[in-house]
DNA sequence: GATGATGATTCCGA
DNA sequence: TCGGAATCATCATC
């Protein structure tokens, strides 16, 4: 503990403070008005003999207020308010006032604005963007389902992983306003207090409303730093979190068996283009169950992988001409009834796709090339026309 | 665990 | 923007 002087204008303390002998100090003996104008009687500060007098009581009051910190709280207390009710307390204050003025210790960077932190920048946009911050609108369920969508698009099952997502991010976004409004609320306590505290503490020293600003910026800047720690923590839990579900959503499942069939039906009877416009994309995705992106992957996994090995795909070709020839003999047949192949809307007509396999070799002709022709690919690069006149004729003979 | 199948992703060109 | 091609990552089977 700093063991407290006196502030006499002898004492080391006095001497060090320059109080006693500041101008200032020096001319409140002589001019101000509350030393000067004495109605109780007590000796003035304006006479030589009266000067020494009026100097040992400053230095009285100064010694005073130094010792005051060692006071107990009760007697500081008392102390406070003798002090303030002290006669010479506006002088000392006027004098408190300008040396402060003077050092200008309290208004040291009250200027200084200080710009954005532009890391606290990117932590507001990312939890504006994630939906975190700001209103809720489904932001970050919203991104996520953007980001699944546009890149492949989610499977019916996926849908559960995408409300847990939204539930979680839910909660982060409950707890990150919680705790941000319990910062925000001690952060304005706490300024509520210390300015209280300020404005009183100005009545027996000299606070000027700069110094409180200061102060109060001083606070914010403190509590500002705990909120980018808070904002921090979020945005790794949003981080985290969006991975999670990113990697679920990677995670492949094989589709529907029924799903592979309805693919593969269209594929192989449109193989002369096996490009399915927008509608048929959509037909297709409705009824595997999957998305038009999973449609589109899956055709464009299907051609290249079909190209690159036709011998390998030969097998599956036949079966699904067959299966498909056998559903347009039935529909030749009973044209009422729907197609048995689970081909669902698409149409037969284009039966003239139906592939029969690569072109004989040899030159040996089958039953069914004669006629219409379906195309194969060939040279890895373009389909040619193969010839596939009554093929169904065929096919029923065979059956 | 090795291997093939398969859905998804990425890059590039038209 | 779409499709081809290459590649990755996971699933399914043995």
């Amino acid at each position: 503990m700093l063991q407290q002087q006196p502030l006499t204008g002898n004492g080391p303390a006095g001497r060090g403070l320059g109080l006693s002998a500041h101008p200032a100090l020096q001319a409140l003996s002589s001019v101000h008005p509350s030393s000067q104008h004495r109605a109780d009687g007590e000796p003035g500060l304006d006479g030589s003999e009266n000067g020494l007098e009026s100097r040992r009581d400053i230095g009285d009051i100064l010694q005073q207020i130094m010792t005051i910190t060692d006071q107990s709280l009760d007697e500081a207390q008392a102390k406070k308010h003798a002090l303030n009710c002290h006669r010479m307390k506006p002088a000392l204050f006027s004098v408190l006032c300008e040396i402060k003025e003077k050092t200008g210790l309290s208004m040291r960077s009250t200027q200084e604005e200080e710009p954005q932190d532009p890391q606290l920048v990117r932590l507001d946009n990312m939890l504006l963007a994630e939906g975190v911050a700001g209103p809720e609108k489904g932001g970050g369920a919203a991104a996520a389902v953007s980001a699944a969508t546009s890149s492949g698009g989610m499977s019916p099952d996926s849908s559960l992983e995408h409300s847990d997502y939204k539930s979680k991010l839910s909660q982060i976004r409950t707890i990150y306003h919680t705790e941000l409004e319990k910062y925000e609320q001690a952060c304005s306590e706490f300024t509520t207090h210390v300015m209280n505290l300020l404005r009183e503490q100005s009545r027996t020293r000299p606070v000027s409303p700069r110094e409180i600003e200061r102060m109060v910026a001083i606070i914010h800047r403190k509590f500002s730093s705990i909120q980018t720690q808070l904002k921090q923590s979020t945005c790794e839990a949003v981080m985290i979190l969006r991975s999670r579900f990113l990697d679920a959503r990677r995670k492949r499942r094989n589709f529907s068996k029924q799903a592979t069939e309805v693919l593969n039906e269209y594929f192989y009877s449109h193989l002369s283009n096996p490009y399915p416009s927008e509608e048929a994309k959509e037909e297709l995705a409705k009824q595997c169950g999957i998305t038009m992106s999973q449609v589109s992957n899956w055709f464009g996994n299907k051609r290249i992988r079909y190209k690159k090995n036709i011998s390998k795909f030969q097998e599956e070709a036949n079966l699904y001409a067959m299966k498909t020839a056998i559903g347009a003999t039935q529909s030749e047949e009973s044209p009422q009834t729907p197609n048995s192949t689970g081909s669902g809307s698409f149409s037969l007509s284009g039966s003239a796709d139906l592939f029969l396999g690569v072109p004989p070799m040899n030159g040996e002709q089958t039953p069914y090339h004669m006629g219409a022709q379906v195309p194969i690919p060939v040279n890895n690069s373009r389909f040619v026309l193969f010839p596939v006149s009554n093929f169904v004729v065929y096919m029923r003979r065979w059956l």
